[in-house]
RNA sequence: GUGGCUAUAGUGUAAAGGUAGCACAAGAGGUUGUGGUCCUCUUUGUACGGGUUCGAAUCCCGUUAGCCACCCCA
């Protein structure tokens, strides 16, 4: 019986780790232009946190959550979003008081317990940031532009934009009941899941994929009908700066969001690549989140990308630190060899080289380890240059060696 | 949670109820201590548990996992 990763958990293994280390590495470069700084957050929140902000009566919160109770019978949840986690340390830490704005980014995993396949798994790693304290659309249109700034930066150029604007709370309460109004006396034309939806959550009815349900919802006025002055100028705004900001988009008027907070500007990123799952980034503004969980009245914005489908979009991308390629390479015959190089590559090291040796073996079979790792210079280090105090350096592209004393050899090998 | 497809060395693939094989990868060696190409050898497998059968990788059932779609979403 041997012991597996649990379902919808995966490990990350070389060489793919190295795919996300270089997305990481843009992300953050991009992060840092735009002057978003990294907050971490527990991955353990308490259960309340997620049931006040994304909702009772939302999916995740109805039976995707990794609830548990601790030894004291408080119950936990394992996060299964970033944006309410931020959220509660920035009221717990008052950084209202700290930053006009905070701009805060995170990259961590998530968990769901929901089915998986390809691009969706239980644990899956998000890269998200937030920005609170700013209700101009300037905001909106900032986040929407550094996204398309993180897809461009990792040469991915075949997603599109769509927005849409919730509405918000003056507005949106309105349309809701339009739509209660349109299905009355005609609910059993429509799916058994569009019935459940039309009690828990109406707004959703305008998403779903059945043909007969969209050939309905085709007569149903869309929001845009319902938006009060303030939102319709505010996302009007929006539309503006992303062309002035040279964000291609489309509106979709059926863009709805699974979670409860979010009002105003919504978002997506698709891409036609990932199959069924084929959002890989997604966010929107909310504006009463923050008060809801207690704190004062702050606008925010923000979005989340899936790290998991950001990665299979762009796997070319790769760790791009110089240090891992052309290491050098010790190859050590007998301990007395190996204790005499030890001091040098401890050196060499210091200076940020890579520097690798086999763990025992025959010459020819270090010398085989060492064009494996592609290491351009091999020293080699045998009974013969312990006693006369050489070693021989060997250029492993064009074959030829010398003798250089053991006490010039970091400065050989460093130059 | 629902429905469908799949499961053979690390990876990719053969074996149509009768000896589990191939390629690549990995490791060792090819006369004292010199890599890549080449040659030889070696390691590693029928996901798990039952059943049918003289005999199961192959047929059946269950479990698990992956994939596809629904649901939902990143």
């Amino acid at each position: 019986m041997k012991i597996t990763a649990i379902k919808g958990m995966s490990d990350i293994l070389p060489p793919e780790s190295s795919v996300w280390r270089g997305v990481e590495e843009k992300v953050r470069q991009i992060f840092d232009s735009f002057g978003f700084e990294e907050i971490r957050t527990p991955i353990v929140e308490p259960t309340e946190l997620f049931v006040r902000s994304v909702g009772e009566t939302s999916a995740i919160v109805e039976k995707e959550m990794y609830t548990f109770e601790d030894k004291k019978g408080v119950s936990l949840t394992l996060r299964p979003e970033g944006t309410a986690p931020v959220v509660r340390a920035y009221i717990e830490n008052g950084l209202q008081a700290k930053y006009p704005v905070a701009k805060l980014c995170y990259f961590g995993p998530m968990f769901r317990y929901e089915q998986p396949q390809k691009g969706r798994s239980r644990q899956f790693f998000q890269i998200g940031a937030e920005l609170l304290g700013a209700e101009s659309p300037m905001a909106d249109a900032e986040m929407l532009i550094l996204l398309k700034n993180i897809f461009s930066g990792l040469g991915i150029e075949d997603v599109r934009f769509e927005i849409n604007s919730l509405g918000c709370a003056v507005c949106r309460p309105k349309y809701l009941e339009a739509i209660h109004g349109f299905m009355k006396g005609k609910e059993k034309k429509f799916c058994d899941d569009c019935q459940k939806r039309a009690k828990k959550n109406p707004l959703r009815i305008l998403d779903c994929k059945k043909e007969p349900c969209r050939e309905l919802t085709e007569a149903v006025s869309t929001i845009s009908d319902f938006w009060c002055e303030a939102c319709r100028k505010h996302y009007r705004e929006v539309r503006g700066l992303l062309l002035a900001g040279h964000v291609p988009f489309k509106e979709n008027t059926r863009i709805v969001r699974g979670l409860d907070y979010y009002c105003r500007t919504a978002f997506e990123v698709l891409c036609d690549r990932l199959g069924a799952q084929n959002a890989v980034a997604a966010g929107g503004r909310y504006d009463g989140l923050v008060k809801d969980l207690g704190g004062p009245d702050i606008p925010g914005v923000g979005f989340a990308i899936g790290m998991e489908r950001l990665t299979l979009l762009a796997p070319l991308i790769h760790d791009s630190r110089p240090t891992i390629h052309e290491p050098m390479f010790f190859a050590l015959l007998g301990s007395e060899a190996e204790q005499a190089a030890l001091s040098v590559i401890q050196e060499l090291r210091e200076k940020s080289l890579r520097v690798e040796s086999a763990y025992g073996g025959s010459l020819k079979s270090q010398l085989r380890r060492a064009d494996k790792l592609k290491a351009k210079w091999v020293v080699i280090l045998g009974e013969n240059e312990v006693k006369k105090g050489v070693a021989i350096v060997k250029n492993m592209h064009d074959g030829k060696q010398n003798e250089i004393l053991m006490g010039r050899l970091v400065g050989e090998l460093s130059k």
